[in-house]
DNA sequence: ACCTGAACACCGTTCAAGT
DNA sequence: ACCTGAACACCGTTCAAGT
């Protein structure tokens, strides 16, 4: 088997991105190669490289197109409650492409479309007071967590993991780790997925809101 | 040049795991072989896979091997300071071992030596009060938010990169992105070091420090 | 202009053979 | 018991050649 395996589409760009997105997000980053990649497109593997110059920069349009896939639109609210849905809306482009964080590791995001994400959240924090400096830190911090979030543990931990990461936790010495070997539920529990997400979500939120609080206390003294 | 490179030490487990640690931390996770590394040891591919079953393995110990170097010893002071310490630290071996937030990636830290970070973080979260599932939770965010700082913006951007990222920003239509647009220095500044390390951690302990407070009030009124 | 096979310098790992 | 070369099935990319 070598080539048409897929019905042979018209090339370009972005054809070959999203075809690499999709095969990165279903069998993941190491999967990729450009020989595979082109195989399944129905092309010689120098084909490819008619399109762009380097593997490189092919994983940098695969980013591109999926953070297309962001969407959000400003929602009423206080702060608190439009940067929660900004954020959530964060996570649920990730969650559609996992591939996504772990691409995030080898090239920073220079994609204009990646500021597509970063620009409402900006103006949120501008708008409630925080000066620019503070409003970028802030936001590079909901974004860190998010990220992170969603490459270190995107899903809750499977009954396997869970009884993986349980018997590691059975292994320590429990006079040197007691607090740690007394909790194996809460440990796994803590591990990934949508709760643990918004609870940490939450827990920065608190912070932000209280500083939002100050910034415009300090506004109404002026 | 094919072997000999180095003198040949005793291979053992150990040593073949911290030889590969410092090759990973030096050139980066894409550009450790079992050839180069089997090289740089002065001995056969093969010999490698006498220690270890595969390079997953192998890579599982240089893991090990870096956490070891996490040290970190209680302090004196509020909840807030020691938690403050005790991130700096865990900060400190992530900046020793860059390769080990990419390792952190591919597998879960299962080596009992990672636990040694979380249990007296765990504990200093028991002990202000915080239920069993909270203090995992909220351990786990600030693991997410070390690692992902460490991972996504270790070092202050270089020069060059500062002016990449001015580059792609001057880029953008400036009536779509009115807020990131006109904060170019803001937003570079915020993409990395530690200054935006710490930001983020004081950010995140604020409302830590909030809860503490709210738990240790809930007790004493039982 | 657009496409591509062959070749080069790499990988991880299996297998059979060396001491 | 410990070590390892050869071989296999892969990589990304250059180069020269096809239409």
């Amino acid at each position: 088997m070598s080539k048409g395996n897929r019905t042979r589409a018209a090339l370009d760009r972005d054809a070959i991105a999203r075809a690499a997105l999709e095969m990165l997000d279903e069998e993941g980053i190491e999967a990729l190669s450009m020989r595979r990649l082109a195989d399944r497109l129905g092309a010689g593997t120098m084909t490819l490289y008619g399109y762009f110059r380097s593997k490189q920069e092919l994983l940098d349009a695969a980013v591109g197109a999926a953070v297309e896939d962001f969407h959000w639109s400003p929602t009423e609210g206080t702060l608190r409650e439009r940067l929660f849905t900004h954020q959530r809306a964060v996570r649920e482009v990730l969650a559609l492409h996992p591939s996504l964080p772990q691409l995030r590791t080898r090239q920073a995001m220079v994609q204009p479309a990646a500021f597509r994400m970063s620009e409402p959240a900006m103006r949120m924090l501008l708008d409630a007071g925080f000066p620019p400096d503070d409003a970028a830190r802030t936001f590079r911090v909901l974004f860190v967590y998010a990220i992170g979030s969603m490459l270190f543990g995107p899903e809750e931990l499977t009954p396997a993991q869970r009884r993986g990461v349980k018997a590691a936790l059975l292994l320590l010495p429990e006079d040197e780790f007691p607090a740690i070997a007394r909790m194996p539920d809460e440990l796994t529990a803590s591990m990934g997925g949508e709760a643990q997400f918004d609870y940490g979500l939450e827990l920065i939120l608190d912070a932000i809101e209280a500083r939002a609080a100050r910034y415009s206390a300090a506004r109404s003294h002026q």
